[in-house]
DNA sequence: GTGTTCATTATTGTATGCAATGATGCATGT
DNA sequence: ACATGCATCATTGCATACAATAATGAACAC
């Protein structure tokens, strides 16, 4: 539950286990990414290190690897919060998805090992027989989604490349809280699995060409779904009473 | 001077200009991309703290935040170490970066407005100066790199999209040492004039497959560059006495 | 009623001290 | 001579205390 997209290979800052700077860094990244916080909250440091049971220090220096990676943003004397649901920069992310996803079937198709391709083919027959499962209606979200990163994760290993597996974690990372509500929100799951399929194939196939365009579609795919999501997600909030981007302090 | 690869636009981590962290991270900043220290030097906080002048607090995140960003290493309880020169590093970096550089011409091509183009047009017009007063001889590898770092920011924020523009920030940076040794011990200049000059019309007639293949060839080209480079450093580390990766201990 | 000013308060930024962990060197035994 | 164990030392990790800054609210003038 605490693995990583990417687990092991792309070490996580600092990836001492036993200090207590990551165990305040895994906490604070798993509340958020299981929307523990509302999106925008403004993140008390004293709040929070009483919460984890540390102190300032580790405390802080995690909240600075997690805005390193785009989950928190903080302005200097004014505290962190956490990021909103922002359509637009969501948007912009799954711009530089669909180029990432696709370069990364690229490579991986060219420098996949036999063990990679394995690896993919088990994880899609995972997926397959969640999908043979699901047809009596057991609502399994956090599978799906789980999977669905799973999946692009262990593509990304089979590019061999540090770098890029380094670039897809984080953006996906990032993109974490928009995938959930996708899955939660919209009924993706069918098409997902399709998709997944598609690229999966091409790639162990090792056709760049359709491989590409594959990986390219499936995140197309996913940002034509947003405006949906979006839409659905301002209804649950305003249920909720949330403003719209809560503490967007005046810019000089 | 302290101008980041996409400067203002994509905030650097807690960007405040006030606090000594960001002193800090700038400080040693500046001195890694300046080769002040020997490839996998240790970096001990207490030395660095007293040359910067600040406390250990403020040095210690400045130290993280490097870290995120892929110019030092640190192992729990051991500290920290400049990054050495590997040259398989340095490729996957390119691989990815070959990648990222496509897609992102290929979205400039689409993306970037009128003033953008011009902006882009504008620093190409630089470079094409340099070229010409450079005919004398004179060395100016420092304004070479800057420039050719500049072209690519420049096109980098045509896309418009924030993702973008960092993930090619941080890519650049990681890169940078390793450029800086490509322009200082090859004489690749005029190679480089040409292509960004393919790269800058492609783009600017919104050409996207032309775009993308010169932008690509260019990254290919440094890659095959690499090879040399790496030879040429190796010589050159082996006059100082360095040894190929210093604190790398002992892994269990 | 609204806008402004100032004092209060809460929160962040920094420095320092202590504890714990890993590195270093020497002595000793084989 | 080489390896092993131990003691010493340096360095990091963490906690706390203090200083500085920004948010908050009340009082006041208009």
């Amino acid at each position: 539950m605490s693995e990583n997209i990417v687990g092991p290979g792309a070490r996580s800052p600092h990836a001492g286990g036993g200090t207590l700077r990551h165990h305040a860094y895994e906490s604070l990244k798993g509340m958020i990414l299981s929307s523990a916080f509302h999106p925008g909250e403004r993140l008390s440091e004293v709040r929070l290190s009483q919460m984890i049971g540390v102190s300032r220090t580790p405390l802080r220096e995690a909240l600075m690897l997690l805005e390193a990676e785009g989950l928190v943003i903080g302005r200097p004397n004014s505290g962190y919060c956490v990021v909103h649901f922002d359509p637009e920069a969501i948007r912009a992310l799954l711009v530089a998805r669909e180029g990432l996803d696709g370069y990364v079937a690229e490579v991986a198709c060219r420098t996949a090992t036999d063990e990679d391709l394995a690896r993919v083919t088990a994880v899609m027959a995972e997926i397959d027989e969640l999908d043979r499962r699901r047809d009596g209606r057991t609502l399994e979200t956090a599978r799906e989604l789980e999977l669905g990163l799973r999946i692009h994760e262990v593509i990304a290993a089979a590019t061999r490349n540090p770098a890029l597996q380094d670039m897809t974690r984080r953006l996906y990372e990032r993109l974490r809280v928009a995938l959930w509500l996708e899955v939660l929100l919209l009924d993706s799951w069918d098409d997902a699995v399709r998709q997944h399929r598609a690229i999966v194939e091409a790639v162990v196939a090792r056709d760049v060409p359709r491989a590409v365009e594959a990986a390219r579609a499936h995140v197309r795919d996913s940002l034509s779904n947003m405006a949906g999501v979006e839409r659905l997600y301002r209804e649950r909030r305003q249920r909720f009473k949330l403003p719209l981007r809560p503490p967007e302090r005046a810019k000089p």
